[in-house]
DNA sequence: TTCTAAGCGAGACGGTACGTCTTGTCTTGAG
DNA sequence: CTCAAGACAAGACGTACCGTCTCGCTTAGAA
């Protein structure tokens, strides 16, 4: 495989003194991300990361003890941009749109292909699980609970109900996700309106 | 590394003529078992599925070219004699029982492991997402969508459901099973109403 | 096969930095050395060196590509230690010591059944035939030549007779060394003094 | 890789009872033949071999127990066909004649191929070099014996000289062989005058 | 200023696994 | 007893990554 040289390596990099190079971590980020939305979880490894660029493999290790921590890093650098939490004062319009930005996020981005990389990682280290679970599903699902919490402000539904309505809106958008069928985003609005508990007769 | 001659690895096995020598077959299963239970998903290797089960490589290539068939033949050996599909005339009680004795498989058995290995290998090939999306799963929700559909014909959902509610119930399940919270029994009982749509009131 | 640890590998070795580690290549030439001279041409696979080495498979690949360039390193490794140019101003004398010292060279050492390893891998591959014909051929010869060449400064031969009588050496001395007949040493003489064109009257 | 079904390969061929079946042997030495001369000693295998031919493994290994024997049929399939032993009245001429046609029949047929491999063989096998030495080598030189000793008798050598002759010319022909030199025909004159001993001042 | 501490690229190192290939043995079932 | 067919254990092939290590360089800030 031959090294693919892009704006993105700068070439030449050197240290700058006894902290770290932003450059070097921007170039990094780009080439990790480059690869993932190119070849996917498969085909992405560390040492090709470093090839693209044009860093040590130390240097990643260095910051990314865990190919999870790598993931994770690909990921955040953009949800914040792409990903906005709606405020319309209405549970179900609120989880819809929400939920079709955040799979249309995944759909577009590496991140979607991060994120699988994340959860097929978790199952084989228990660092990663750990990452996973305990660091990376509590800021992520942050926005969703707020939603749902407001909701049920509003009455929509009963508090104690959040907990177990996060888990089956990430269980479900997860599964999306790892099957491969984002693009079905018709049952986005007929799943949500059976999370948010909207009784029968009014899902007509 | 030595070779861990075990009970499993009936030594000296030979070809049986221009056929599949189950003795074969079963020693890799077991080993592959064995080997998922005890390592997980990392850690397993066709290499050292074959050193365990005196096979070679060649054998275990023959029957299953992709480690996610494997994963699947080493979920299927057992799951259809621990699974039970109950049938109690109420659809919360049924999904309820079912789950249980699902979540409790996936906990007690290398199914569990076997599962979230097949997952994961699905993230990494495209023939591996094929077999879980189109051959494993339609096949092993069907017991799920028979429990839905018998309550459609009770009246308890509606037949449009049965699709959404399934996707509910298998993302729901496999959440819990990739972020290792299977230990969480309490919660299905709260979900379970949750997908079966019994309205509020009722619930608590 | 349970590695033996022997004398030669030295356990544990680690890289030097980004660049080649001498102990590590000498446990690989003389791991290689070891198993040529122990199991023969057959019975030499580079998994086997790098078990015996304690070296991984890539730091062997990295320094020869193919194994015909191990080979010619296993064959210089010692050659020149022990083969010695004579100067005795006399050709057939010259040629008849120097044979003979090749050939016990290729007897008493691994050198023969790396050379015999040689050619036998010439016959596979083209860039095996390439280093024996274009490399390792004109640079093992050169000794021979200038022999050849001083007998035709005394007039002993013609000059232009030199590049056949190499021919006719080398073919007769491969001939019998990949007929395992090196110890028929009473030939040398009598062959040498036909290569070197000494009239028949006077070889009585 | 692809069987190349072709006229040679008698499918659907069947035993003819109790005792061989030619049409299974032709089959099989024609496959090989075709196989060494359009991959050449490597890429020559069993396997291969019984897949052209649509012969059992067994079936072959019955008749050839080594690889050695098998190149030793396929070279000998042809090999009196196409060399002629000559009959001047003239040792070196002679000497041409045969060793040309030789070396086209090497150049232009399987057999070249088929030696090679053998040599190769014997390298690895104690077997294919008792084979190499003890079998085929006298046969295949008894023309060449012949040859010389017509020679001595007409006295243009001395009896004694034949065997080191012998060697000297199989050694000559053999290097030339194993190094992919055939086409250098102009070297077989001025070498078989050196073999035969002609003085130098009637080489001019 | 000089020294120290860390970051950085490069890439060698010992390993492990991959999926393919070949070897020589074995057995069946048909003839 | 022969044959085609092909399963089987074994293990080598050459490639790709893993995560660790050391080198030799660069720079910034502490002494």
């Amino acid at each position: 495989m031959i090294t693919t040289p892009n704006a993105v390596s700068a070439r030449k990099r050197t240290s700058i003194g006894s902290r770290r190079n932003p450059e070097a971590e921007a170039a990094v980020l780009a080439a990790a991300r480059e690869l993932i939305s190119e070849k996917g979880y498969a085909g992405f490894s560390v040492e090709e990361v470093a090839r693209r660029a044009g860093a040590g493999k130390t240097t990643i290790y260095r910051w990314y003890p865990t190919k999870a921590d790598l993931f994770i890093a690909i990921y955040t650098m953009e949800r914040s941009t792409f990903v906005t939490v709606p405020d319309v004062g209405n549970l179900v319009e609120e989880l819809v749109q929400y939920t079709t930005s955040l799979w249309r996020f995944w759909s577009s981005h590496p991140a979607g292909a991060a994120l699988k990389g994340l959860i097929a990682e978790a199952q084989g280290t228990e660092e990663a699980l750990g990452a996973l679970r305990d660091k990376f599903l509590p800021d992520r699902t942050a926005d969703l609970r707020h939603i749902l919490t407001s909701g049920a402000a509003r009455g929509e539904i009963r508090l104690e109900e959040v907990d177990d309505k996060v888990s089956l809106w990430v269980g479900f958008s997860w599964f999306k996700l790892l099957i491969g069928e984002l693009h079905d985003e018709d049952a986005i609005a007929r799943v949500m309106m059976q999370i948010a508990g909207v009784p029968r007769h009014v899902q007509s």
